[in-house]
DNA sequence: CTAGAACCTGACATTGACGTCAGAGGCAAG
DNA sequence: CTTGCCTCTGACGTCAATGTCAGGTTCTAG
């Protein structure tokens, strides 16, 4: 499929898909005429590295993550396995923080709807 | 206390501060001679900021939290307590993202170490 | 009093993942 | 053949939070 087709099954521009590839993230075969094409399962791919891109990793980082997900071989897995451990360990870190920020609107929901019924009360007399 | 002893109570520089400041997150008391002054609670606020950031939250919209915040009365709570549910939900749903995208690591962890497992095996013989 | 921190304002620089535009070529349908 | 859409490269624009620098004032310790 050529890159448009692309773009719109996994839901990024154009643009982003160039600048993966300019970045070492995606690849592509190219036509006579020097036009893209993509597989199927380029699909996935390209909604894997926005799920990486979701969780704040950097093209930079990505990049040292993708050659294990891509060939799980033997001399990538030592570093790139190491570095994949560490990027989850931050993430994990993160989701805590986040959850706890979450909580942390929560409460103050909360505070704020007990205020309301607070007033509600008093405008009852 | 003086900007520079916030900056370092909080974890942030001294310039993000200020920025604070400029967006209407954060406000000072100023010294005769032009220097800003907080309390011991701004220590709490700002970090409180820095956690709303950390969830994605831009600028704008953590003004239009900060009121609810400050002071839980009627007028701001009908719009901002909306605003607030509503980014309460969006930060929810990127959570379970990420949670997702965590699981997604651990089970490439998994492959590359199995597949590790493999070679030992092979090379064994 | 004086040196060296810390502070002030104002402005320009940076970073990263894109948006957007220009100018040119490619491709299918009528 | 032409009309219209898709694609190409290359380059500049954007946005938001923050870094950084300049040039000047203020505070504090000796």
């Amino acid at each position: 499929m050529r890159i448009g087709e692309l773009a719109s099954r996994a839901g990024v521009s154009v643009r982003s898909l160039r600048y993966y590839e300019e970045q070492g993230l995606l690849t592509s075969t190219r036509s006579a005429s020097g036009q893209r094409h993509y597989t199927e399962h380029d699909v996935e791919r390209v909604t894997f590295i926005q799920r990486l891109y979701a969780a704040g990793l950097s093209s930079r980082t990505i990049i040292e993550l993708l050659p294990c997900v891509d060939a799980p071989s033997e001399e990538n897995s030592d570093a790139a396995l190491e570095r994949m451990a560490q990027e989850r360990d931050r993430l994990s870190d993160h989701i805590t923080e986040l959850i706890r920020t979450r909580d942390a609107l929560d409460g103050l929901m909360a505070t704020a709807r007990a205020h309301r019924e607070c007033l509600r009360a008093a405008m009852a007399h």
